[in-house]
DNA sequence: CTCATTTTCTTCGAGGCCCAAAATAAATGG
DNA sequence: CCATTTATTTTGGGCCTCGAAGAAAATGAG
């Protein structure tokens, strides 16, 4: 029981964590005097002062123009991320599309490219080349030169991941396994690459759209349903991953033992009734047809349309009972063709969360509806590319860019 | 997004955790030398020095007298936990028996005591009475005089407790609901008393002593099978809850929509296949027959028997698949009389999650039985009550007892 | 126009913490 | 009896955070 009782530390964490944290600070709720950091990091404003000064030294922030401030004393001077010290890029990738986008240290978009499918049968090698064109298409588009090198990179890809979030376990976009991309997207990112679930990334931009609004609710189940069913969770406002792959595969939790065939060739997956193929076959229509049609249909009475809608809000709905029976009741979010259904799935994923588990274990479903999907994947992927270049800019990690001491000079 | 970045750390704090990291060393691995404490958590010498005096100071620790050791040099000089230095109890409430233990600081048993089964329709206040008992019991037996009050105590109970781990939501134990055993025990445990489910503390105790043996697995899924069917879930070596309860209720996951009744009032859940009532009914027997009996009937080949724990181990592998897909794969271990009729169960087990989950995503079943869960139970219980003391210790609560400035003077 | 006031930011000294190196302690074995 | 070896403690240096005091940069009243 490696309980670790937490490494020992050493004395320069503290400087290491509070540097994380001051970035933090601004990454999540922008430029900010030293005073208001103070205040929202719980520091001092002598320590503040103290590790601001090392961070514009680095390169990491920089001043930004005070808005008017009115009143006495002396005007706040407010720090920002400098957006010049490094350049990050996020991949999404569907079954329909690519989108690419870049962004500047500041979280801000310098650039964006926008593709077609990848071919299915494209090889290892033919997938990175393709995801690498589309890196350099949105670099060449930039509304800005001089931006430094991409230093991270995360793409956003349905389908499993490893543990170590560079090799896909398993796609139905490609037929290819095992692709590493750290390899041949590493030297161009810093190494820093990594792959994550599509729905991941999704519920992390959606609830940090949400925390901005309202208060801070940290934890949240995003149901990702489209051409497949993915899950993204959150909880204490962390992502939180499987072990061995970076995991949640909701969409092949077994719904009904030897049910329906689902796209991985297991039977009875909650994805085989839920996934838009799920929908089109429940609705007797053509694989190719529009599953928003059928959506449709069922509004105008169609009894078939109708039943393929309540079969799938059924198997979401049990299979939310399943995930609350481990881990307890948890705010669900819809996005994809799913959310857009949400009228039709709701009460057949009320009714079966109410057969599958005790009130006192879920309570009532707290069910909200989420945006464009794929721009929520493009804002959480490149959420997470950032995060990770905060991560590595506060341990002190050489990465190039920045008026680094020109702008001091 | 609260991602935290961490909150702002602290000077001291690197003193506390390392206080905390001391004592967990020793806690895990007992008594030892400075040098190797300093080894084992890479502090420095000089630091392991200065902290192990000031915990010597403050009677958390005491010198401990070395084995031979032969060789050159200046003998080394181990410390260990004070054994005097504080009380704490572990209880085990079963459907069958209550079982109390009392361990000094260091983790030694100094008492224990059993009664049978609590009367169903207990109120909360005879239920809270009867607790008491028992640890009153338990210290009377003590086979040491003059120990500290019981500052801390960790209640294992077939059941779901709330998120503070201090009131029953739920249990098939007794009647009563929503009991609040902080207020009535609080008062002769400092304070300091969690109600959790009985398979965690089985899961946590398993692991400890694998740990002793092997290498260090970190993860592990714990099923309780029995009267009930319960879960404990250590995840890199911590004990993973559920968010608003102390969750993990994988017998009332739903296995099958509609299936068979459950103790819980639902439909279908794991535990009306898999626990012990299931095993019988399955088997067409009365209610209160041996489920082992059973067991042996299908050993001799009795079908109805054989079909029962078949239905059973395919629940419990369906519902492993589920756990599977959300987590990514874990080895497993099977406690209380599932851990009896192993071999019956395995087979559909494993059969069942090679449908419920592609191989890739679960691997072949790593399984291992575990002994006695009452033992189990009652160590995991005592250790995580020990564990909560370490904390309050490490960070300088005061705690009545010990040997304090005497054993100095 | 000047200057007290107000607010922000920086500097300084104190108190901790960890570490490496030096000093001390306590055995062994020739 | 003493050189050697190993364990532990002491010492000094380098960081880190913090509170308090000082410096900076505005406002606005006289």
């Amino acid at each position: 029981m490696r309980r670790g009782g937490g490494r020992a530390a050493r004395s320069d964490d503290v400087r290491l964590r509070n540097r994380a944290a001051l970035i933090a600070a601004l990454r999540e709720d922008g430029p900010r005097s030293r005073t208001a950091l103070a205040a929202a990091t719980g520091l001092s404003a002598a320590t503040v002062s103290a590790i601001g000064g090392a961070l514009l030294e680095e390169g990491l922030l920089a001043p930004v123009a005070a808005e008017a401030q009115g009143g006495r004393g002396r005007p706040q001077a407010p720090l920002g991320l400098n957006p010049a010290r490094a350049t990050a890029a996020a991949i999404v990738v569907s079954n329909r599309a690519v989108d690419t986008v870049i962004v500047d240290y500041s979280g801000s978009e310098i650039g964006r490219s926008w593709r077609g499918a990848l071919p299915r049968d494209a090889g290892p090698a033919a997938l990175s080349a393709a995801l690498a064109a589309e890196i350099d298409a949105a670099r060449a588009g930039a509304r800005r030169d001089g931006a430094p090198p991409i230093a991270a990179l995360t793409i956003a890809w349905q389908g499993v991941a490893d543990a170590e979030a560079r090799r896909v376990v398993w796609s139905p976009i490609v037929d290819a396994r095992g692709v590493d991309f750290a390899g041949p997207l590493a030297a161009r990112c810093g190494g820093r690459v990594a792959v994550m679930n599509d729905a991941a990334m999704v519920a992390e931009a959606f609830l940090r759209r949400g925390a901005k609004r309202s208060g801070a609710p940290t934890d949240l189940a995003l149901l990702l349903v489209g051409p497949g069913v993915g899950m993204g969770l959150v909880l204490d406002g962390a992502a939180a991953a499987g072990r061995a792959s970076s995991g949640m595969e909701f969409g092949h939790m077994t719904h009904v033992p030897g049910g329906a065939p689902c796209a991985c060739g297991r039977l009875g997956c909650v994805e085989a009734y839920a996934a838009d193929y799920a929908i089109l076959r429940g609705a007797g229509r053509d694989e190719r047809d529009d599953p928003l049609a059928v959506a449709q249909a069922a509004r105008d009475g169609d009894p078939a349309a109708r039943a393929a809608f309540a079969a799938a809000g059924e198997a979401l709905g049990y299979g939310l009972g399943r995930l609350f029976a481990l881990l307890g009741p948890l705010p669900v979010a819809l996005a994809g063709s799913g959310a857009a259904a949400a009228d039709l799935l709701r009460p057949a994923m009320v009714a079966a969360l109410e057969q599958a588990l005790a009130p006192e274990l879920s309570g009532p479903l707290e069910l909200s509806v989420a945006g464009d999907a794929t721009a929520l994947a493009l804002e959480g992927a490149a959420a997470h590319a950032l995060r990770r270049l905060d991560a590595a800019l506060a341990a002190g990690a050489e990465i190039a860019g920045a008026p680094w001491r020109e702008a001091v000079a």
